[in-house]
Formats: structure tokens, C-alpha cells, sequence
DNA sequence: CGCTGTCCTTACCATTTGGTAGGTTGTGCG
DNA sequence: CGCACAACCTACCAAATGGTAAGGACAGCG
């Protein structure tokens, strides 16, 4: 059911999915998902909440001890990147909410999209590089590489129409090392 | 007008920002919208066109004759950089329409937004170090170098509520180093 | 058997959506 | 003046929105 609704949340953002909609697409009527969820703004966030869990697994898993932090955030970029790969609506979906603020601010305080963004702030601010940038130096560096590793997968469906769905999947492929060539040159110097 | 619902649909995206909204943000009546516009599709695409167009410009701007490809690029994207700063609504609006396509397919062909995407692919891969990576090479390094561009600005809410207003204003300021930094080192070797 | 609770349904509801029809006001122009 | 036309309004409409109420089907359990 989650699965269902991140799909069209991702595909259609906050108010173009209606629960309708949701339920349709799993066959049953929208008052079985109200039956479970109690709202839509309920089973939005469950949506997030568990998209924003699966990348803070990830973030985890990059962040052994005793690793350089350039390591670290460049093994966690290399890791979301073959996620997204994977599952393009976790970036669809998350880049939505980072841009709509669709959550109620309840629902928002303590989740799991501010932990990994915040502990990507920190890990930067530890590298070398990026050290005496401060907060703001380091959160500009993961705004950066954020953006570059998730546009690719949130305009997924623009691009394929217009460079045809051949070009498009030729670029997935550069963009990997082209990408794990910017994050190394960005955390290094 | 389209002022007012170029803010609306940036903020809200097209499901969104009714013309409801959009009208009394404007102090009228949502019939006053639907005479000058005849319906939400149009305003919507004649918003995004009027956007994408001003990017257009600062693309051929950036285009001067005789110039390497790379200075080309170098000097659109500081240039777009500038732009957005000014306008952070340019940014949120084109990617919503990036990633929603609620543009009709007829309103969609050769759109100012199409033509900036294919003449930065062509751009790019008449640089030195592209040339040899194909349409597929340019095209990654283009959404790369876009989207590191923009969720900066897409995201500037979430960021400000998380980090504080000062604390991304300072970040603000950092950024446009950083990105003028990446940029080149993309474009060059 | 009967009781309870979960799952899911049909039947509603008030509100909002995009859009139409028709009328009113004012302005420019012959 | 009289005519046309644009701008804008009120009044409506069918459809879709999120959500409530009430009940049926069915399982587990005493």
C-alpha cells in the first residue's frame, strides 16, 4: 500500500494524488486507505517518513568509524546514487518534499530527511577541505551534490522524451563516474 | 498576473495553485483570470514559456561568437546563478515542470525550456573534454550541473526552516564560489 | 454458538475544483 | 449620442476532493 502511494505521490507530488487515485491503482475504494491511514496528509508522511528512513540506512552504512569523512560521504554518494538507480521515486518523491513542505510541522520535526541531512552537514565539516567553511560552507556542498545526483532522476520523464529513452540511458550510464568524479573533486582539492 | 501566477504555481506547483488562489492573490475574481486566459493550461504554459524564455535569453547572452565552449558555459550558468538569486520562483517553477510535465504535450514542442536543454548539450559537447563522451556524455554533465545549480534554490524553505534564515544566507553567499568552482572543474580537466 | 475486532464496502457530506452563461460597467470612437 | 468592445462581476454547474457514518463479511476465540 505505502509502496503504491510513493509511487504517485512521487509521480503527481502532494495535491496531484488523490487517495482516490492511490486506492484505485491498488483496486480497492479510497475508504479502505482512510480505514488504515486515518488521512491523507497521515499516509503522505508514513510515504516520506519511510523513503527518508531507507536513505538514512544508507547514510549509515557509509559512516563506519575510523574512515576519513571524505570517505565516508563519498562511499554514502556512491550508495544513494545505485538506490536512486534502483528507485527513482525515492529522489522524486523526497525532492517533492523538500520543495513543497507538504508535511504538517508535527509530522516534520525530528524526521529522517532533516537527521541525514544534517549529519551530511556534519560529515563534510569534518573533511579537510571543507573544515573552516563552517555550517554554511559544508551545507552548501551537500545542497550542491545533492542536487546534482538527484535531478538526473527526478526529470527522468522529461528527458526521456526529449532525448528519446536510447540517449537517456546512455547518459545513466556516464552519470555515475561523471558524477563520482564531482563529488571526489568537490571533497578533495 | 502572470507574475502573481508564476509565484503560485513555483510554490504550489500546477495541482497545486488554483486559479481561485492565483485570482485573489490578485485582488480579482477567478472569472477575471479565465476571460484573459481562457483556461488554467494556458496561464500555466504561458507562465513556464515567459519563465524558460528569460533563461533562453541568458543562455544567448552567454553565447557570444568566437568564445570557447567552456567560457560559453562558464558564463551561462554564473550568469543563471545571478538570475535565480534574484528569482528563486525561475528555478522552483521550471523543475516543477521538469518533473510534473503538466504542460500539454502541444504546448510542450519546441518550448524555450527544450531549446536551452538541447543547445547546453551541444555546447558541452563541443568542449575539449566532452567531445569524445556524445550526445549521452553531455547530456549528464548538463542535468549534473543543473540540478547542483538549483535545489538551492527549489529547496530554499525546507533549508531556511532546518538551518535557520542566517545560517542560509550564509550558505547563500559560499555557494556561488562553490558552484563556479565545480563548474569548471566539469568543464575542464 | 456468540462475541469482538479487522478489513472493506456502499452511501453520504460539505467543500473545492475548473469552467460556462449572462449581465454590468466603463472606455474609446464614429 | 450610439455602438462596440474589453474588463470584470454574480450566478451557476458537474465533477472531484478529503472525510464521516454505518454496516456487511469474516476470522479468531471463549
Amino acid at each position: 500500500m505505502i509502496r503504491s502511494a510513493r509511487r504517485l505521490f512521487a509521480a503527481h507530488g502532494y495535491a496531484g494524488a488523490s487517495i482516490a487515485a492511490i486506492s484505485q491503482d491498488l483496486g480497492l475504494t479510497k475508504q479502505a486507505l482512510l480505514h488504515h491511514f486515518g488521512s491523507k496528509d497521515r499516509l503522505y508522511a508514513l510515504a516520506v517518513e519511510q523513503t527518508a528512513r531507507e536513505i538514512l540506512q544508507i547514510l549509515f552504512d557509509a559512516m563506519e568509524e575510523g574512515r576519513p569523512p571524505e570517505d565516508q560521504v563519498e562511499a554514502f554518494f556512491a550508495a544513494l546514487f545505485s538506490h536512486l538507480f534502483d528507485d527513482a521515486t525515492s529522489a522524486q518523491l523526497l525532492y517533492r518534499e523538500l520543495t513543497d513542505q507538504a508535511l504538517k510541522p508535527q509530522e516534520r520535526a525530528g524526521s529522517s530527511l532533516e537527521t541525514v541531512l544534517e549529519s551530511l552537514v556534519a560529515t563534510v565539516q569534518a573533511t579537510e577541505k571543507w573544515q573552516e567553511a563552517g555550517v554554511q560552507g559544508a551545507l552548501a556542498v551537500v545542497v550542491q551534490l545533492l542536487g546534482a545526483a538527484t535531478l538526473h532522476f527526478t526529470a527522468q520523464g522529461t528527458l526521456q522524451r526529449m532525448f528519446g529513452r536510447t540517449t537517456y540511458q546512455g547518459a545513466c550510464d556516464q552519470f555515475s563516474d561523471v558524477f563520482a568524479d564531482l563529488v571526489s573533486r568537490t571533497l578533495r582539492d
